[in-house]
DNA sequence: CGTCGCCTTGAACTGACTCAAAAATTGTGG
DNA sequence: CCACAATTTTTGAGTCAGTTCAAGGCGACG
């Protein structure tokens, strides 16, 4: 991966996590595209879409891109970067609830509140495609193929929730976590066994509900087990199928 | 809660949970009661929001509502009775998703796969409404206000997912659990501290990723202080404030 | 009345946590 | 560029909440 960009007044467009990724590839592997794509490339409605879209950004490491209770008016698509979200209890703790990469979606559990319910904090310099969420809404009624996606997007997301679901061992659950990412990096045009952790290893740990040792334990267990190869926050996988098949109950197909 | 229907042919409509359910009752409680509400009651529009739900059921104790891989063509509320929606694991273990009291959905999750993901099982005789998928989307698109409720009904449930997430002793998750329970009997026109467990405690423990006999022994704890009073399925909440401090670190608000 | 499934209770075990401390990495200022 | 401070990560050792294993009780049903 592309190291930060140095301080300073930051050029608009980014590349995404890898040097091959820009606006076009982007938006090949966007949230969106699926609609972009029933809407018709060359058709008037497209233009419609493209409209309520508002490019934001960057947002520098720790910065976040809405508080728990701010008012929902919009969902975002990440552009590049990385964010994972996040509700803090009454008691302070915080709780990690997901992390996200470029092409996915922020936001959408703000709906029902209509206040969003977490924290969405960058975890790198990232940019994103924001969608106001009435004229998305307003633009779903005169499109159906728009509103069915929205409906995908939210579905997918539900199911997406499963991977938290259950009762496994840390092996299990770093293995499926690991070979999730890697699947995603590769859904979007990334290599699928070579990338960065942009999230601290108390993040990984939270989010899997287990302690920040441990996370760091099961990594080195892997490592000496030849299944990845982790220098850092550099991850190599070097036994995608041995990976699969530690977290393979965990795992969606 | 009145005994289950005895054996043999049963009349259509039985009462929800408690003797005081009928079916107007239900209707001003259900899942889409807002869509209805909106639309405005006296418009030809809610006619056709009432022609594309079909009543179902009974379904008895143990039945399947729908299985994982069947094609997703509509969604259910439920009418009367308890549903748990589970997923079977690839090494063949069940992990319980969810219970769902009458007058919430069941079925959103299988949007995004056309199929559904999981099972739903009657976990007590239980009737349905069933929504057509496909009309109702093309009805969302002609009103707005019931493409908004489903919207809405989607993040709902994604908000409702973080009850699990987190790394929570048994007391906070049973506390919780219980407190969740009786808050959504009682928003539903049910006593809200007296109502009964219509899933075995395997289930509970499933769902709370704990063993059965922690959820034994966490229920016999809180009795002993006394949280709560419980003869078999039948539980009385004694002490609601109590409970939800327990388990406050889990429940929203 | 006996069988079966569900629930409860006891006792011993264990995987992950907490506490502690060293090592590596990152950030900062001179 | 280097030194120093702060943070993150790794590794070790002991502890504990919840699990597993085992036995007994309760209620439903044929």
């Amino acid at each position: 991966m592309r190291s930060d960009h140095p301080p300073g007044r930051l050029p608009e467009p980014p590349g995404p996590i890898a040097d091959d990724g820009d606006e076009a590839h982007f938006c090949r592997t966007c949230a969106f595209a699926g609609a972009c794509q029933a809407v018709g490339y060359g058709k008037p409605e497209l233009r419609q879409l493209h409209c309520l879209v508002e490019h934001v950004g960057p947002f520098r490491t720790g910065e976040y891109v809405f508080r728990t209770g701010n008012p929902f008016r919009a969902i975002f698509a990440v552009r590049s970067g990385t964010v994972k979200t996040s509700m803090v209890d009454k008691e302070g703790r915080e709780q990690v609830l997901g992390f996200y990469l470029p092409g996915e979606v922020i936001g959408l559990n703000g709906i029902y509140p209509e206040h969003f319910p977490c924290d969405a904090i960058a975890l790198e310099t990232s940019y994103f495609c924001r969608f106001s969420f009435p004229a998305m809404s307003a633009l779903a009624a005169r499109m159906p193929a728009v509103q069915h996606h929205l409906f995908r997007l939210l579905s997918k997301e539900l199911g997406s929730a499963s991977l938290l679901a259950g009762d496994h061992s840390a092996d299990e659950r770093m293995a499926a976590f690991l070979a999730d990412l890697g699947q995603r990096c590769a859904a979007r045009g990334f290599s699928g066994t070579r990338f960065q952790l942009s999230m601290s290893r108390g993040d990984i740990a939270n989010y899997l509900r287990l302690a920040a040792e441990t996370v760091s334990r099961v990594l080195s267990r892997f490592r000496g087990q030849g299944l990845i190869q982790v220098e850092g926050r550099q991850l190599v996988i070097l036994d995608p199928v041995g990976l699969r098949r530690i977290g393979r109950s965990l795992l969606p197909g």
